[in-house]
DNA sequence: AAATTACGTCAACAGTACTGACATAATTTC
DNA sequence: GAAATTATGTCAGTACTGTTGACGTAATTT
């Protein structure tokens, strides 16, 4: 490997650091947070033979009872096919189901049943004992803090679909949108 | 969809809050925060026909120059043969070099050259960007409150991977370890 | 000399995403 | 009322990233 037919460049030896500019350390920390952030429940969705894609479609038919698949491909920002496949999976086991739009009957209303509300539940526990742990000796000012954090993250036009969620007791409402 | 053979269970109505004891805002909120991150160096990745398996390898390349391959899939927490693929990819297009380990022969360091380096920082620049959009109007105190968060929603086992990094210039040392 | 380690590679497979096309039923528009 | 559009479902084919298990080679350690 080190002789080589092509002109290889030569190797850099100097590690890339925050002082070029760019927010390495929190990058790095956002992957390693997201990424054993989703361990918890993917350990459990491989027992029921599902995988991220069913968690996630759980998640918002949980948040967002008789929200339509439209609008569930929506908020999800992946295609009919990708969902296709794993909310049959997810209707065919009983843990969502689809009932006619009242309005308009080409539309089909997703709604968790008990079963799907428990995965749903069993699924976020993990990830919220983990928030928790992580906000242990945080204050609501910090809490709110991060919530802020991460809702700036979003790209802006999404971040209407984020405020669709019936309100906290505590009420996240900063401003008026 | 409404007639179904099997007993199918009832639909719930009333959405999932964080009323249940679970942190749904938060588990949420983080769901989009990294789908938008991780979009940016996506659509940057896609012309060289590199996928987000290539940013990480090449993004821990350029952090810690020289680490070898076994300490490359600790990090990555990845199989042998999905690292296989992508460096085999990043090397031959002249992003990555591997020497000859100096003590142990065996080993392969991996180096990034300029042209890897180059392509690291282009892809860590709009989540650069990103971020400091979203600490916009926060101090210095609110930074290093999202940094303590994000390291602490990393499995303990695996935050020691994080402070191998050359400490920034500011400081984010909080304790001796 | 034998066992172990670091790395590379091969085969096979799974999950999740994509595109593009086509079908059906229901609604809206002209 | 006929035509266009919309919501959903489905099919075929493909790409990327991950997995397991097996095997081979060179280098190091025991």
């Amino acid at each position: 490997m080190t002789d080589r037919s092509h002109p290889a460049g030569k190797p850099i030896r100097t590690a890339i650091t925050d002082e070029d500019g760019i927010d390495f350390a929190i990058i790095e920390l956002f992957f390693f947070a997201y990424r054993d952030f989703t361990s918890d429940p993917d350990q459990i969705l491989s027992d029921y033979g599902f995988g991220r894609a069913h968690h996630r479609v759980l998640h918002f038919v949980n948040r967002r009872p008789g929200l339509t698949v439209a609008e569930l491909l929506d908020v999800l920002k992946i295609t009919k096919q990708s969902l296709a496949r794993v909310l049959k999976q997810l209707i065919d086991t009983d843990h969502i189901v689809q009932l006619q739009g009242p309005r308009d009957r080409r539309q089909r209303e997703l709604y968790p049943t008990a079963k799907g509300r428990a995965l749903a539940l069993a699924l976020a526990r993990p990830q919220s004992r983990r928030i928790h742990a992580a906000l242990e000796d945080a204050g609501a000012t910090e809490r709110t803090l991060i919530e802020r954090f991460l809702e700036a993250m979003v790209n802006p036009e999404l971040r209407a679909q984020i405020d669709i969620v019936p309100a906290k007791t505590s009420g996240k409402s900063h401003g008026d949108h």
